[in-house]
RNA sequence: GGACCCGUGGUGUAGCGGCCCAACAUGCCAGCCUGUCACGCUGGAGAUCGCCGGUUCGAAUCCGGUCGGGUCCGCCA
């Protein structure tokens, strides 16, 4: 089905002197053996037609009962997805019976003696039908049928093209590939756990690495200098279509090292993996556009923007002050936002300025979903006259002014969010997200990279009234904002929503590929002093300090470089690459929603024995927290 | 933890209170056919409608529960 780049390698075997998508015009005339799966048979009772397939590709095969009888009584007995193998002569097809849609069009294989290798089953859905719409629950039991589907095959080979060009690239960098273990430590921060209880140390617990976060750094304090994985990683937390419990990251961290160096080095390596695995699809811009955290939610109103097209947030707020300064826009929602602090911002989509009132009214629906309490609206007639149940409250002017603005042409319509700031940009960008790809707005062809940086580095958790890490505990500060790690009193373990610390950003970075965050990194906190002073503000007891991150603590004391790195989503990656949206489809054997394996039938209770080695008892279903 | 959607021969769907011991397509089995490539033609087999219970004279169809799958919210350093 796809060739693959080292196909210059020879795949002879005993069984077979070609693959099943090698043959051409210019092998006519020499002796052949192929050996693969029934595509698909034509019989005709004298003449038998068997395309041949393997995932090279499909080769029609030719029994003839007059020449070969034994073999047309075989042929004759051969089914779809029997194994087989089949040994005669290439020959050019008959004039006009070539085949365009075959690599191997031109020739067939006119056959001596058929074999059949194996039988097989009629499968429970087709291999051979590309249009096939077939249940997922029976894809997953029967993954091994569904990846011999072609475009499973395509997308299990793009993502070991993808894999392989990522190690290329890092390999010639100057990285070095180091594994880390799977049975590490548990630390009960960020996402749950997957718990593999110890048998030679009874009562005592490994953990599922999150993420190979601490070695990695480790590596660095090892003089590693430049680290990178392909790391599986682990959480138990509830599944998505973007989510599983276990899924793959490039990983990586390089020492002496600022933002700009490693955002550099892995924007050329994601623009050389880009062309080596994609070549057809277009990069938007090269250098990747960087947006600070509070430009993408002003602009954006998120911090994983789609830049494949624009629609950007508008905001309203001058032309609706008077002169005095005061709002009076004569609208109450509009001026009741202002004056709480909050914000009027908008929207232009392009041509909906006719949309019918039910799909006005879904937009506010979606709007009242994100979380707003309404959603106002203007429309630019063709005249260019502003229509919409507003205008009555703001007067024509105003409403022109707002629209020209939120920079509406005739037929546009205007979407405005009155809220506070954090509202009013979340939901206007999740109505962007949502418009842009119901419009078409968004070229699903392009790959639209993008960089995000300067998060704030801590944000305040209200339930236990504490500051906590927006992202990684060990992302460092940039270095003007050193002087915020405090609180307003001084003490941090009197921590207010009002500290300094709020203000605080982190040297922290997420990579965003066409409205997806792809990955995310930081350069850490390598200084002593200053991981001390960030885990204080984020509650954390020296103690407590000591029991999660020991070995990383006493790692620091020994001499730690600047060091800095990334981790990226390749399932998400591979995804984006094959036009996916589900990274099912590019996981050979992924988990169901409720994290079962269909195939395997996993997981699955264990054994009395297994209980009683490892000293463990079942006592019923757990209570969950929400 | 919550909301919504789906579950009918092997597969994909239709049927949504009686016309249905369930229809269509494809697959499967058998027969015929020497140039097809989603081959064609003829014939045949195959589902008590995920499961349990209820409503009703009558349930694939309505209701409740349950199991499985999916989408979303919460959750995801």
């Amino acid at each position: 089905m796809i060739e693959t780049p080292s196909s210059a390698a020879s795949l002879a075997t005993p069984y077979r002197t070609h693959t099943c998508g090698a043959l051409r015009a210019s092998d006519a005339g020499s002796p052949a053996r192929l050996a693969g799966w029934v595509h698909r048979r034509r019989d005709y009772g004298k003449l038998t037609f068997i395309d041949l397939r393997d995932r090279h590709g499909i080769t029609q095969v030719v029994v003839d009962a007059g020449d070969a009888p034994e073999a047309s009584e075989v042929a004759a007995r051969m089914r779809p997805e029997f194994v087989v193998a089949f040994e005669g002569e290439v020959a050019l097809r008959q004039p006009g019976t070539e085949n365009a849609k075959l690599e191997t069009g031109a020739v067939e294989l006119q056959v001596r003696t058929a074999t059949i290798l194996n039988e097989a089953k009629t499968p429970p859905f087709y291999i051979n039908d590309p249009d096939a719409q077939i249940d997922e629950t029976l894809r997953l039991k029967y993954r091994y049928l569904d990846l011999r589907r072609e475009a499973m095959q395509r997308r299990l080979l793009l993502r070991s093209r993808l894999v392989h060009a990522i190690r290329e690239v890092h390999h010639g960098s100057g990285f070095v590939e180091v594994e880390t273990p799977n049975l590490i430590k548990s630390t009960p921060e960020g996402a749950r756990d997957f718990i593999v209880p110890s048998r030679l140390q009874p009562g005592e617990v490994y953990a599922l690495p999150q993420s190979p976060q601490q070695l990695k750094q480790l590596l660095m304090v090892a003089g590693v200098d430049r680290y990178f994985q392909i790391a599986r990683c682990f959480r138990d937390e509830d599944l998505r279509g973007d989510r599983q419990p276990e899924f793959t990251q490039l990983d990586l961290e390089m020492s002496f090292v600022d933002e700009a160096t490693v955002m550099d080095f892995v924007e050329r390596m994601a623009i050389e993996v880009s062309r080596a695995v994609v070549p057809e699809r277009a990069l938007l811009a090269t250098p990747f556009p960087r947006f600070t955290y509070a430009e993408a939610m002003e602009r954006f109103g998120s911090d994983k923007p789609d830049v494949r097209f624009a629609m950007e947030l508008v905001d309203l707020e001058p032309e609706l002050r008077g002169t005095d300064g005061a709002a009076a826009s004569g609208f109450r929602v509009f001026d009741e936002a202002l004056a709480g602090g909050g914000r009027v911002k908008a929207i232009t989509v392009p041509g909906l300025a006719d949309a019918p009132r039910s799909r006005i009214d879904e937009l506010t629906e979606a709007a009242k979903r994100f979380g707003a309490r309404g959603l106002a609206h203007l429309s630019v007639e063709a005249s260019g006259s502003i229509k919409g149940p507003i205008v009555k409250f703001l007067g024509d002017d105003l409403a022109e002014r707002l629209a020209a603005r939120a920079g509406a042409a005739p037929g546009d319509l205007v979407l405005i969010v009155a809220d506070t700031t954090a509202v009013t940009n979340d939901v206007l960008g999740r109505l962007r997200a949502e418009l842009g790809t119901q419009l078409g707005l968004a070229d699903p062809d392009v790959l639209a990279y993008a960089w995000v940086h300067r998060f704030p580095m801590y944000q305040w958790d209200v339930e236990n009234g504490r500051w906590d890490a927006t992202h990684n505990p060990f992302s460092g500060v940039v270095p003007e904002d050193e002087v915020l790690l405090t609180t307003a009193s001084g003490d941090p373990a009197l921590p207010t929503p009002d500290d300094p610390a709020g203000r605080a950003r982190a040297m922290q970075y997420d990579i965003v590929l066409n409205g997806w965050e792809l990955g995310g990194g930081s350069v850490r906190i390598w200084r002593h002093d200053l991981l001390e002073r960030s885990f204080a503000l984020q509650g954390y007891t020296r103690e407590r300090m000591q029991n999660m991150f020991g070995a990383m603590l006493e790692a620091f004391e020994y001499g730690a470089p600047p060091h800095g790195g990334i981790a990226l989503g390749i399932d998400r990656w591979a995804a984006l690459l094959s036009y996916q949206v589900n990274i099912r489809e590019v996981m050979a054997f992924p988990k169901t929603q409720s994290g079962s394996d269909l195939m395997l039938d996993a997981p699955s209770e264990p054994d009395a024995a297994q209980y009683a080695e490892l000293g463990l008892r079942f006592v019923g279903v757990p209570t969950r927290p929400s």
